[in-house]
DNA sequence: GTCTATATTGAGATAGAC
DNA sequence: GTCTATCTCAATATAGAC
């Protein structure tokens, strides 16, 4: 954190290049994100910002990195008790539809990265893991409790419930219409949870949909 | 069918292109799927590849045309009744997890195709409502006989299994042992179940477990 | 209809000055 | 650390011969 030393500077500078790149994508969409218009962006030559980060590929993950960091922080994603993990789960989503050029530019890089050559190979499988382990014990943890069904492990249901995210985004990239949120929380009904806040099972559909 | 006149043998040779391209894509896997890689596999120059498809991105338009086509042919993909469209899809499902090259087109495709100029976008559209249509419409019957959950609005249900077939291919794209078809089957099963007053309803696990 | 050869474009990477 | 300039490469697209 102290910014003495030429290798602390560097580090702060990279970080605010990050910040800076994401607020960018978020913003301007993410069209052909090549690394100098990345570059223009955040104020550098396409050398300037490689200097950085060595190769496209690896600022690229960086960013992504970043994005998780940012939104770990924003939206309490770490919790492992369901309802505050669904509940958060669900403010990223919203948060997403608000930031369709860094969903294109994750969806891009899931493909590309599924060559375990690739350099964010290895950033996508933790990543993803490390999502399914949260959802798994939270899940687990209510299926014990007899508010989610049983019908299903609670390891495949993470799994599930990761894909419908993911997938939905890709609906959402082909259709900006479609409510993200409000079919991840459908699904969340579906598992058998008690809707958010009333006391038994109630109506599911208002619980909800989307408040923005 | 008929081949006389130079325009039905043109036609021909397209399909036979087409059907040599999804082969090769299928066997070889996509790697970085060029048009010169693909003119080599099927036995002609990038050139004379070109002359029948006009650009890259139509000819791989094209080339998921031909792959839906025949996968409706091979299972029949186009019933509108609850267990053999259940059971199509499944197959599908199991077809394409022997067929990574086919999947990582496809998916890479579906992203770049969100963009509303690209010359694949109206097929995704298209593509994407018609299977939701399909399922929506057994689901909407099924529900009515109360043998899936009406805790959901089946276009909601529809979206919902499309995202988790999408999803799946993702992550199995990510790590090759994960098994898209069991992933989506147990979401059939949570369909089939009514979560939480469980008694009433068929035991859904016993119904479709993967044949193959 | 198919090929060879080439034009064109666009990107990422790198060298070297400041 | 940052820039300008350039290299290199890969890929699509096109011209024109056969």
């Amino acid at each position: 954190m102290a910014k003495r030393g030429s290798y602390a500077k560097g580090v702060a500078k990279r970080e605010e290049i990050l910040t800076s790149a994401l607020d960018v994508i978020a913003r301007e969409g993410f069209r052909k994100a090549s690394v100098r218009e990345i570059a223009d962006a955040v104020g550098l030559s396409q050398a300037g910002l490689l200097h950085y980060f060595g190769s496209k590929e690896q600022l690229f993950v960086e960013i992504m990195r970043k994005r998780d960091e940012v939104d770990t922080e924003h939206f309490d994603l770490d919790s492992s008790h369901y309802n505050p993990m669904r509940e958060g789960y669900l403010r990223v989503i919203r948060h997403n539809s608000e930031v369709p050029g860094v969903v294109e530019l994750f969806s891009r890089l899931a493909v590309e990265a599924s060559d375990v050559e690739h350099p964010a190979h290895e950033y996508f499988l933790q990543r993803s893991a490390l999502i399914r382990e949260l959802f798994t014990k939270s899940i687990a943890e209510e299926q014990e409790a007899g508010r989610v069904t049983d019908k299903v492990d609670a390891e495949v249901l993470a799994r599930i419930l990761q894909a419908v995210s993911d997938g939905m985004q890709l609906q959402w990239l082909l259709d900006r219409d479609v409510d993200m949120a409000a079919t991840v929380d459908a699904l969340f009904t579906l598992l058998g949870a008690a809707p958010a806040n009333t006391a038994a099972s109630a109506p599911a559909g208002e619980t909800s949909t989307a408040d923005s």
